[in-house]
DNA sequence: GTAGGGTATCGAAAAGATTCGTAAATATCA
DNA sequence: TGATATTTACGAATCTTTTCGATACCCTAC
């Protein structure tokens, strides 16, 4: 979304209402006057929740439901008080700082996805700092033997290293993206194609029931559709904070995955829109 | 985050308010007025509390908590009185880049195979720990640009990233031997096989005039004849110890490879049977 | 150079103000 | 009438300010 050609919008939004009546709630559903918020956002580089309740005649909860919703687009962030607009390059956490971020819940994440996995299994092993806790937890498990892990992350082929009598490691190849530690086009695809495994486990940035499984990065995201495609069964792990929310580039729809492995602080309300597009959710 | 267009903080902001009663409607949330400050602490390149409390119309208390925060984030200095600039963002010690110190011969070849890349060109490196000290050296080149390293080397491709910005990295992918950190068939000669590079430099185990290249272990021998085979200028890394010897893998002939890097400490004996084969031999 | 005083800064605690999230009630539309 | 959207209400969380005692810094006198 391009944000440099935005027209200055004092001048096209109403007036704020004068007494209590409120004629705009009638006239502009809550989609357009989500958009208006967007543009008074970028516009003025700040908007807050009670200038917008007030101009556009809803309540200042309205408001913040708008401006949460907005965000779980990625459309605006969020701030206390109200809101700013999202940048659009947003920098993308290093793996290293992705590692610090709900730490306890991916562990348990991990745990819990490391379980499904069978000797003699092949496993597709994405990039992330969930998938590198689950090749961590494998190496844990002294029953596991002749199980194959194809991955395009190069800590995890290092944090395989030490069950190498248990574990082959297969990497994909390919250009490094070398804060996440990740290989991606035009060849990480090359291996991917030529393989077949029993399970994939997928990262991502964001899971949403309509907008299905995004990424922050297109490259990675292009990797993580030939791993779909090259796996029987697809698991997407994905903390909570990752429930709900929307990046830029798409991966997949929703219902091109069997499950989602997620914690437990994930909040009804998010799964069961998922659930019902025929996704099995697991809370680790 | 990019935090460069805000207007300007002199002239926008509200004047500091007179009496005790607090008009939310004009001040900036916390999180915003942090992002100002780190502005102005980085450009002036020291912030007073007092005049920061001043020019935000804020208390000097919400200002030190301001401070404190930032640098709980690391993204100011706190000196007493206000903030400087944080100097860098430590500059985070990649894993294992410590075993090879004392290796001048290694050193001082790769020192030398480093000095032969120039900006611009696709350079193959082998697995080994010669070839890994020419990574090493490689990113300590601040003049070279847009040069991509092909290798089937982790830890090649690991000590590469403190120089992503100058120097891409393509994984050729493939099986890991634990041990060696290279990867091998069936799938590291695929992307090998599409790669047309200027300059490949291989590790071996032994140098020979009439038993050629060899290597101890057939799986990367196959890799490294693809190596050769995709570049135009192929140079053999090989400490004087290994220069005579032979070894049960054969890669290629002594003729396919047109030099050879070695240190000073090589018998002439040794070399001219080879130089006569027409190899060029460096001692670094 | 050292001691002393004056000023500026700091930290912590408590009170006040604002904003948030949630649930229940109400309004609007199909 | 049912579904969606919105509002009202209220406790909790966050932010900000005021206040006050402790500490650090500067400067002068001895």
């Amino acid at each position: 979304m391009t944000t440099s050609s935005h027209p200055a919008i004092d001048g096209s939004l109403p007036e704020p209402l004068s007494g209590s009546e409120q004629q705009s709630s009638s006239t502009v559903p809550a989609e357009l006057r989500q958009d208006r918020m967007v543009e008074e956002v970028e516009a003025v580089g700040f908007a807050r929740v009670t200038n917008l309740a007030e101009r556009f005649g809803v309540s200042e909860v309205t408001v913040r439901s708008d401006l949460g919703a907005l965000q779980a687009e990625g459309r605006v962030r969020r701030v206390r008080g109200g809101a700013v607009p999202q940048a659009d390059p947003r920098p993308e956490p290093t793996l290293e700082q992705a590692e610090q971020e709900n730490h306890s819940e991916k562990a348990a994440i991990a745990r819990f996805a490391a379980s499904l996995v069978q000797s003699g299994q092949v496993v597709i092993l994405d990039v992330g700092s969930t998938t590198t806790a689950i090749a961590h937890e494998l190496t844990m498990r002294p029953d596991l033997r002749e199980v194959t892990v194809v991955t395009s992350g190069l800590n995890v082929a290092i944090a395989l290293e030490p069950a190498a009598d248990r574990i082959d490691v297969l990497v994909t190849g390919g250009m490094v993206r070398s804060r996440q530690h990740s290989l991606v086009n035009p060849f990480a695809g090359l291996i991917l194609e030529q393989t077949s495994a029993h399970i994939a486990f997928i990262g991502c940035n964001g899971v949403h029931a309509e907008r299905g499984v995004t990424n922050m990065n297109f490259a990675e995201a292009e990797v993580k559709r030939a791993m779909i495609k090259a796996a029987r069964e697809v698991y997407v792990v994905a903390d909570s904070s990752k429930i709900g929310t929307v990046e830029t580039a798409r991966i997949c729809h929703i219902s091109d995955i069997d499950a989602i492995i997620t914690d437990s602080s994930v909040s009804e309300h998010e799964i069961s829109p998922i659930e019902q597009a025929g996704v099995v959710v697991h809370r680790a």
